[in-house]
DNA sequence: GCCAACGTTGGC
DNA sequence: GCCAACGTTGGC
């Protein structure tokens, strides 16, 4: 199977580039998805050794952080069984859980961050997911020109 | 803070 | 199974 890419969103406020910089190994688990499309991906699709888009949403700049790696896939979110959680989730059954997620390292920081409006003003990334109008998954496939469009960018 | 878009819930 | 009401996301 050949390696996949992938942009996930994250609320700095909540969990930012800063705060996977601190953690430790610099590797961190995405918890707290709780939409069904994004679960699957995270569940079916994304492996170990895919590359991941560090997406800052709700903040100042919006942009592209940087890239992660996948270094675990696809098991139980624990967030979902802890009462004291923002997330928990009492309908979830443990023998047979709700929400998944993988595990990420950081790889590469960018040397500028590539800005949401950076991504809206190439037009080689106009089809992107995260351009399009309405999209609110969190966790979205890319194709491989989008990434390396992307990193091209945020390298340069 | 606003609000459009969209997912989820629940009554019927 | 439909769909109105409601909650959340996320750019602006």
């Amino acid at each position: 199977m050949s390696k996949k890419y992938w942009l996930m969103k994250t609320e700095p406020s909540v969990f930012s580039w800063e705060d996977l910089k601190r953690s430790k190994d610099q590797t961190t688990f995405w918890d707290g998805v709780r939409n069904y499309q994004a679960r699957n991906y995270l569940r079916d699709e994304i492996k170990i050794g895919d590359e991941v888009l560090f997406y800052h949403s709700n903040s100042d700049p919006l942009a592209v952080m940087g890239v992660c790696e996948v270094v675990k896939e696809g098991y139980p979110d624990h967030t979902q069984f802890d009462p004291h959680n923002i997330h928990y989730d009492e309908k979830s059954d443990p023998s047979n859980p709700t929400w998944f997620m993988v595990d990420i390292k950081l790889k590469k920081e960018f040397k500028n961050p590539v800005t949401l409006e950076q991504i809206k003003s190439n037009p080689k990334l106009k089809n992107m997911k995260l351009v399009q109008k309405g999209n609110r998954l969190s966790v979205m496939p890319v194709t491989k020109e989008e990434f390396n469009e992307i990193v091209k960018m945020g390298t340069k």
